[in-house]
DNA sequence: CGAAGAATTGACGAACGTCAAATCGAGTGG
DNA sequence: CCACTCGATTTGACGTTCGTCAATTCTTCG
C-alpha cells in the first residue's frame, strides 16, 4: 500500500507495485514518464483551456488546483501531494479545465496521455490500475463534497486537516506535526471560506489544544478532539486508506 | 451529442453513437447489459457498504446518492438523470460507498464491471470511451464544488436550476419549463442548505419573477436572470455541453 | 535591513440555520 | 368518489455563524 512517491508516481501509478502491474508495463511506462525538474513556487503546470496532452504525479512538493470565479478570485479545487495525480478532467474535455500551481519548490512527472493509453492496450492490469485511479478520485472528490456541504467551518477545516495528515505521510507513519505547503487563504478558499475565518478557527484550535500552529507549522495535540469536530465520513465496512485526489 | 436514452444508456456510454465504439462493441455490450424494469420512488438500488457488483445508467426516472451524517442524517450527494451513470466509485473501493435511491418511479440498467471489463479488453475504443466517461465525471463534481463553495444561496440554487435544467433536455432542445424529481428538502440538501433556506430562495425567485414554480413544476421566466446569480463555471474556450454526473 | 505578503484581531452587519406553527398537496383506504 | 392523513412546503421569529472592512502585527524573502 505504500510507495515511493519521490521516486517516481508515474511508475507506481495510484500505489501499484511492480508485482501489480508487471514488469514490462513498469518498463514501458518509465519509458514514456516524463520527469520534470523542481521548480519554484508560484509555477504554473498548465492553464486553464491550454490543450491537454498528460495527466501529471506529484514528486515532491504540492499542487493547487484553481478556478477563476466571475470576478476573477482564485478559488481553490483541490490540492495535490506527493504520490497523487492531476490533470485527470483533461481527458474528457481535451483541455485542462483547472489552472494547476505549484505551492512551493515542486516537482512533477507527466505521463503523456496517448502514449499511456498504447501502453494500456498491451497491459491489462494497467488498464485495470487506470479505471481504479479514476474512481478514487471521484471518491475523494464526493468526500470532499460531503464533508463541507452544510457543515460549520470548525467541522471543515477539521476534516481538511486530518486529511492532509494522512496525506502528507504516505508512505510512512503518521506524523503528529507537519508543514503546510498552503496559505490560510488557500486552505479557507477549499473549504469555501474566507481568510479571517480560517485564521479565527485556528485560533480556537489553539485555545481549545486541539492543535498547535506557528505560521504553517502545524502539531497535532488532540487527535480524538479534532475527530469528533470533523465530519465523520462513514465509508461503511471501511478499513481501507484513502486514495489519491484529482 | 443526442442519444436515445430511454432505450439503454448503458449501450450508449456517454452518448457514444455507434459508429464511435463500432458494431461489435455496441451488440457485446447489449449482451451484457442488465436492463431492470421500473421499480417505485423510495426503492434502493444499492445500498453503502454492499460488495460492488455492476455500474448503473438511468434510463427513465432519477436516481440521488445519499450518505448518512454523523447522526443519521441523509446528506445528497448527487442526483443522477436519464443517460448519466452512477455507482462508480465502487470500482475503487471494492464496496459501493454511497446509497442509491429512486426518486420517482425509475428504470435503470446494470453493466456488471467484470464482463464490461472484459469487453472493452477487445475494444480500444470503448476502453477510451470509459476513460473519457470517468473524466467527465471528475469534472461535473469538480464543478458542482467550485459552484457551491463560498457562495450564496442564492447563487448555488439557481446553478442547480440550470444544471438540471439542461441535465433533464438530453437529446432535446431546452424545456423552459420541468418537474423536479426531488423534494426542496433534497435539492437543498445537494447545496448544502436548510430545506427552509431553499424555500425562502424559491419565494424569492418567484418575486424577481425569475422563474414559476408550483411544487415540483418548475418554469423559467428570466433564464439571463438566472445566470447572473448563478456561479459563472468559467471553462474557458468551452463550446460543449456537459457530461454525465457520478 | 526593508518591503510585500501573510496572519491576526476587532467591530459590525448580512446570511443562514433552527425551532415552531400553519398551510398545502398527493396518495390512500373506505 | 371523497374524506383523510401524512409528508412536503411555506412562513415567521430569533439567534448564531460567518463574511466584510479595516487596522495591526508577524514572516519571509529579496
Amino acid at each position: 500500500m505504500q510507495d515511493q512517491s519521490e521516486a517516481s508516481p508515474c511508475v507506481a501509478l495510484d500505489a501499484a507495485t511492480p508485482e501489480v502491474l508487471g514488469d514490462d508495463a513498469i518498463e514501458r511506462l518509465r519509458a514514456i514518464a516524463i520527469q520534470h525538474g523542481a521548480v519554484a513556487a508560484g509555477t504554473r503546470i498548465f492553464r486553464a483551456g491550454e490543450p491537454f496532452r498528460a495527466i501529471y504525479g506529484v514528486r515532491i512538493g504540492a499542487i493547487k488546483a484553481i478556478r477563476y470565479d466571475g470576478a476573477g478570485e482564485e478559488q481553490v479545487v483541490a490540492f495535490h501531494l506527493p504520490g497523487e495525480f492531476f490533470g485527470l478532467t483533461g481527458i474528457h474535455s481535451d483541455r485542462y479545465v483547472n489552472t494547476a500551481v505549484a505551492l512551493e519548490r515542486t516537482a512533477v512527472c507527466g505521463l503523456p496521455y496517448q502514449r499511456l493509453f498504447h501502453v494500456a492496450n498491451d497491459h491489462p492490469r494497467l488498464r485495470r490500475q487506470l479505471m481504479r485511479l479514476m474512481s478514487g478520485v471521484i471518491l475523494t472528490e464526493q468526500d470532499q463534497y460531503a464533508a463541507m456541504a452544510g457543515h460549520t467551518a470548525d467541522a471543515r477545516l477539521a476534516f481538511l486537516l486530518l486529511d492532509l495528515r494522512e496525506r502528507m505521510s504516505r508512505g510512512g507513519a503518521l506524523q503528529d506535526r507537519l508543514r503546510l505547503p498552503m496559505t490560510r487563504a488557500e486552505l479557507g478558499s477549499s473549504a469555501g471560506l474566507a481568510p479571517e475565518t480560517t485564521s479565527r478557527v485556528f485560533q480556537q484550535f489553539r485555545r481549545r489544544e486541539l492543535i498547535e500552529a506557528s505560521g504553517r507549522n502545524i502539531r497535532f495535540l488532540d487527535l480524538a478532539g479534532l475527530r469528533r469536530l470533523a465530519v465523520p465520513l462513514t465509508h461503511p465496512g471501511d478499513g481501507s486508506g484513502r486514495t489519491t485526489a484529482a
